[in-house]
DNA sequence: ATAATAATAGTAACGATTATTGATAAGGAG
DNA sequence: CTCCTTATCAATAATCGTTACTATTATTAT
């Protein structure tokens, strides 16, 4: 018999971007990504990259973070947390808020909708560029 | 001599512009904004549109309202406050949420930063759509 | 090992946004 | 008002992040 529902394969692809997120500390892009697997697979192709990402999105195991005017960043998927956006240097950073009571409170806020996620994200000076500028 | 700070010159096109975001009471896409300024002037062109809202947004006469993998919506600015946005059918709706109180919040758990501006976006199925997707 | 087929590399395509360019018109000086 | 400067315009090309396509490769079941 056969899975039904979604056969899987791991491939060195997979198992590499998915070791890449894990093992990063910062918020890598699908492009920098890209470049720290290239360490271990040359020739790894971006789209590749994006469409493992966007798999291991969908099962859970890492988290993207959209950022404004400012390609994706991903991030091993801890607890719910809200992410600050350093517009002078681009890194994004995490803040601790708590994102499953602001669902709750939202909850009661619009009715009849079924909030399924939620997306905060702090734009400003991050203390580094904050002294740099100016 | 010239003005050294910025010269500002109101035009048919940034007055209808803006008018027309004032107006709105959804959350138009430029796109969208586009085609209802062309009732007024025809030939505007899109660029102009987007041009436009970026210094109305900088200047804080609009929001602009990042939705991840969408355009981006318009909306006039009142209070600050949170959106939802119905994956299925793409409409975007206020949510009374307390940004004002987050930012404070956050302001204590990333320390040295400065936080200028918050985007907080719940994604997930409207009133509507919750009862036709089966 | 072999066959079936999911996943890949490479590249083209896509949509949203921004930059470029020549033409137009706003606004101040005379 | 007329002229001049130059910000803004319409049109279009270019850019950027991301996704789709396709021939080929590599993984898993047998």
């Amino acid at each position: 018999m056969q899975a039904a529902t979604a056969p899987k394969r791991m491939t060195r692809q997979k198992a590499a971007i998915q070791a890449a997120v894990m093992s990063s500390c910062d918020h890598p892009t699908a492009a920098v990504l890209c470049d720290r697997v290239r360490a271990v697979i040359p020739n790894i192709s971006l789209g590749t990259v994006y469409r493992v990402l966007g798999a291991l999105s969908e099962e859970g195991a890492v988290r993207e973070i959209s950022v404004p005017g400012a390609p994706s960043r991903y991030d091993k998927t801890t607890c719910a947390h809200a992410h600050f956006y350093c517009s002078a240097c681009g890194s994004v950073t995490d803040v601790d808020v708590d994102e499953d009571a602001l669902i709750r409170h939202a909850d009661c806020a619009c009715g009849g909708a079924v909030i399924e996620d939620a997306e905060v994200i702090f734009r400003g000076l991050c203390a580094k560029c904050k002294g740099v500028n100016q």
